[in-house]
DNA sequence: CGATAATCGTTAGTGCGACTAACGCAGACG
DNA sequence: CGTCTGCGTTAGTCGCACTAACGATTATCG
C-alpha cells in the first residue's frame, strides 16, 4: 500500500468502512438479506407502519429503491404491503410476526460483525471513535 | 433517521466514510479526475515507473480495473503507458510532467476536502480519530 | 529440452449502493 | 375547475469492488 495515501483520514475512513460494510453484508447474507432490508425492518419495528416515502426518509434509502426493498421483504413474509384507504396513494407497509423475528435474527448477526470489526479497541476507545464520527457526520445533518 | 441504527459504530462508519468520500470526489471533480486517477498517480509519483500489476497492488484497485484507468490517465497526457522490453508481457507506466502537475493540483484538492471532512475535530481528535481507524484496518492487512 | 504452470494485460460481466428522470395517479388548494 | 404537490413505480446512470476467462509471454521443473 501507499503510505502517503493510507495515512491520509479519508482515505482510512473508506477503507475501514469498507472492511465493515463487508463484514456486515456477510453477516447478513447468512439470514439471506441486506443492509437495505435490516434498514427498513429496523424502522418499522421502531416507528411502526410507515408509507413507502416515510420509510425512504428515515432510512435514507431512495423512494426508488425503497419499492424492491419492500417487494423482497414482502416476497418474504416479513412485511406486508396494503393500499392505505385514507390516502390511496399511499401503501402501508406492516411488519409482520415473521418480520420480527428475522429482524432479531439479523440484530443478532450484526451484533456479531459490530463485535468484530471494533476487536481491535477497548471499550473506552469504542466509545471514542462513536463520538469521532458522530462529530463528523452531524454537521451535515 | 433510525436513532436505533444510528448509534451503531459500522452505521456511523460507513455514513461518515460516504460524506468524505463524496466531499473527496466533488472535490477530485473539479480537476476532472476520480479517486483511481489520484491513487496511480501518487502511486507513480512515490514509487516511479511500474507495471500495471504493481499499480494494482499497491493502490489496491483491481487490474482488471487499472486498464482502464491507465487509459484514461494516457489519453490525457499524465502517463505514459509502454512496452517492457526486458518482459513483453508487461507494460510500464511512467508519469509525465503534465501528471505531475496535475497531481500537485490534486493533492491540493484533497487537502481541502480533507480539511472540510476533519473541520468539527481538532488537531489532537484528528489525530485520535487516525489512530483508532488504523487499529480497525490494521488486522485485515 | 519440452511440457506445464504461472504471470500479465485485457475484455466482459456481476452485484450493490447512490442517485436522476419521468410517468400516472391521487389529494390539496386556490 | 385547473394547477401543484406528493406518492409509488419503472428505467437507467455512475462509481467501485470483484469474478471469470482468454491470448500472449515467461518461469519452472521433470
Amino acid at each position: 500500500m501507499v503510505r502517503r495515501l493510507s495515512s491520509l483520514p479519508t482515505r482510512l475512513l473508506s477503507l475501514a468502512a469498507m472492511q465493515s460494510d463487508r463484514r456486515v453484508t456477510e453477516g447478513l447474507a447468512t439470514a439471506d438479506a441486506r443492509k437495505w432490508h435490516l434498514a427498513v425492518l429496523a424502522t418499522l419495528d421502531e416507528s411502526g407502519p410507515a408509507s413507502q416515502a416515510q420509510l425512504s426518509e428515515r432510512t435514507g434509502i431512495f423512494r426508488s429503491d425503497i419499492v424492491a426493498v419492500v417487494n423482497e421483504l414482502a416476497g418474504r413474509g416479513q412485511v406486508e404491503r396494503a393500499p392505505n384507504p385514507a390516502d390511496r396513494r399511499q401503501n402501508v407497509i406492516t411488519l409482520t410476526a415473521r418480520g420480527r423475528r428475522q429482524l432479531a435474527t439479523l440484530d443478532g448477526l450484526l451484533a456479531e460483525a459490530e463485535d468484530d470489526v471494533l476487536a481491535p479497541l477497548n471499550p473506552a476507545e469504542r466509545a471514542e471513535l462513536v463520538r469521532l464520527l458522530t462529530a463528523i457526520v452531524r454537521p451535515h445533518e
